[in-house]
DNA sequence: TTACGCTTTGTTATAATATAACATTTTTAA
DNA sequence: TTAAAAATGTTATATTATAACAAAGCGTAA
């Protein structure tokens, strides 16, 4: 077997665990402290996490924010396609599933033909809570 | 007058000139070493005038490499709407202007009515020479 | 079974990125 | 001309991320 694609070890597990729970993208340092009590004790072992569940499309990083956040599409077994909406007043960070956006960026040329296997697209502005 | 919005301090155009020389995107850290011969010694002047810069729109962050690049776009004063193609291999980063992909993304709505003052794309693939 | 390769894990140290806080200088505008 | 504001300089430190290597666990084939 090359590769375990589906399994997630005990950290991987752990790490996944909190990132759903969190109702906001989570630091690495912030799950670290949160984790520590589970016998995670140092920044690889969170990062190491982080990155296979990047790979399996479980999480996505924000990148603005270098913060992590579970994906919300049950489906979604790689992460070569994200797009967000990131509130600038209470950082509330929502991933946009929309099948025409998605078409749209996933067929997307530019003027010289280049073809992209992946994309990441951030929109900013107030949620409807804080435009009120 | 409240804010000037045209005449770069020193600092600034010392560091605007570095990356508009540049190939490549640069790091802040790689600019600092760059402009130490010219008086620029500490971390906190580079991040000033980056982000000055930024807020000017005559540069523009990579978020997936904390890299900065000049803005190709010569009328371009504001950076409220970015698009980047980046290599996986080479790692050269390309500003995408496209009116009808910024046009696109300027009027995306999502499901909720939601509508964004702001974005940033960046997508991956490889470029024509790494491609061969 | 055992021993080999591979993956995961643990651990220490350190690299790389970014900002806080405050002193000083320069510029602005009353 | 002088007080306020903005920009700059400076030191220190916070935050984010990875290098490097040792140890443990696990599958598998001899």
């Amino acid at each position: 077997m090359t590769q375990k694609i589906d399994f997630l070890s005990k950290n991987q597990q752990i790490v996944l665990e909190i990132i759903e729970k969190a109702k906001e993208p989570l630091k690495a340092y912030s799950i670290l402290f949160s984790v520590q009590k589970k016998g995670i004790k140092a920044p690889p072992q969170v990062y190491r996490a982080l990155d296979r569940l990047i790979k399996l499309g479980k999480i996505h990083k924000i990148e603005s924010k270098n913060a992590f956040v579970a994906c919300k599409n049950d489906s979604c077994t790689i992460s070569n396609a994200t797009a967000f909406s990131i509130c600038d007043n209470c950082e509330m960070v929502t991933e946009i599933s929309n099948p025409k956006l998605s078409k749209y960026l996933a067929n997307f040329q530019d003027e010289t033909g280049m073809r992209y296997n992946k994309y990441n697209l951030e929109f900013f502005g107030l949620c409807k809570k804080c435009k009120k």
